[in-house]
DNA sequence: TCTATAGTTAAGTATAAAATGAAGTGTTAA
DNA sequence: TTAACACTTCATTTTATACTTAACTATAGA
């Protein structure tokens, strides 16, 4: 057995691939090229090691014309990510979140499918304090107002619950230490609100921006300022 | 970023410390020497690579006159490990649980604090069936029966809903691929199962032996044969 | 106080695996 | 139909770091 983990960690351990994986954590599809300017090293060897990734079934690739878009296989392998994620050392974590650098990926980046990060972290303490969901010992429900709201947004609450996966949860966030809202509803929120476009997502990273257009009605229906 | 995260999964990615994390998963602590033994390797190289573990604060370090036991430092890192194991591929699953050799770790065996494995698999379900917990959206809650059920084990249910601690949740299984009983309730439950002396703890591996007497009551209480 | 045990530290070596260079295949588009 | 692009394959080189050898400290027990 510890063979087999070892298979594992092993290739998880890379710093190529470990960037590999950080990348795709926002859950969209990247090229081999894409991933090889990210992980700053050459065609040859992101081809490798996206090779011992998809033989490991932690990613699967899809060919379009000359491009291969790369994605997770499953969603255990971002879970896991993020698990290994939450392991950062405090102190070290401190530095990131005061450095004003790489201020757009902390404030506002997507975590798989949902929206993370001091945004996320916001948005779902607004949502909770207008009574809008309710946490309960590690997930989220809908109260009546929180059905009403979403539904003026137009996500069929009913569709979603319907999906085999787990409906709203907390997700604890690395950079913020506090929860944001996860789940097929969180999923949700987040597509609405690129349809919407208060947010746009970036090419080459996980960082979102918000919009004119989205700043207002942040304000407006959360009181959050960005 | 990418650079912190990378330490990380470059320090959990080294085979002999994937060994070591993966022993400390019963949340055990161990002696230095005890490890080397199990990751089959030298005092002198798991000296080395204890000490990288405790400067990232993946483990703790106590000494005790001559000896020096280590263990997690948070439950994070057990949940990081766990999340790793779910990644293993599903074919190469397969051939463990059919492997005879080490049936004894794969019926049973615990999952930091908790019964895992086909006994903590087969002793959740008993407890759903029966109806002393009922399944939320990725929590378990206790019903009536339930709050009789365990404090007829002795189990002071308030005491545990105190803590901060996630009170009950369902764990995938890495090897029987459902879900068992964790949270500061499953771990509740190891506890009193082991000061009943229905099951054992084995001197150096996860596994846990199931005593005449533990069969009995098993069988009694949850209708699981083993 | 002497011996065995538990663990550490430091310097040198060995080796596995990542990176590179060169030469390919297949695809698009001018 | 030619050139540029996206990606791969394989042989070779490089390099990071795990491990070894050897000498050490600290504790326990006799």
């Amino acid at each position: 057995m510890e063979k087999e983990i070892g298979y594992i960690t092993s290739l998880i351990g890379d710093p190529v691939r470990t960037n590999i994986l950080w990348t795709l954590l926002d859950n969209k599809a990247y090229t081999a090229t894409e991933l090889a300017i990210s992980a700053d090293t050459s065609p040859q060897n992101i081809s490798m090691h996206l090779n011992k990734l998809v033989k490991a079934d932690l990613l699967v690739v899809e060919s379009q014309g000359r491009h291969k878009y790369y994605r997770f296989s499953k969603p255990e392998v971002a879970y896991a990510i993020e698990a290994i994620g939450n392991l950062l050392p405090t102190e070290k974590h401190k530095k990131i979140v005061t450095n004003i650098d790489n201020s757009s990926i902390k404030y506002c980046r997507t975590c798989y499918d949902h929206l993370a990060g001091r945004i996320g972290v916001l948005i779902t303490e607004a949502l909770l304090k207008q009574k809008i969901i309710v946490e309960n010992t590690n997930t989220y429900s809908l109260t009546k107002k929180g059905n009403i709201f979403f539904s003026e947004l137009d996500v069929n609450i009913d569709d979603l619950k319907k999906h085999r996966r787990i409906f709203a949860k907390p997700c604890l966030d690395w950079s913020e230490r506090k929860h944001h809202l996860a789940g097929s509803l969180g999923a949700a929120l987040l597509d609405k609100m690129l349809l919407l476009d208060y947010i746009r997502r970036t090419k080459k990273s996980r960082a979102i921006v918000i919009t004119s257009k989205g700043q207002k009605h942040l304000y407006e229906k959360f009181k959050v300022s960005v």
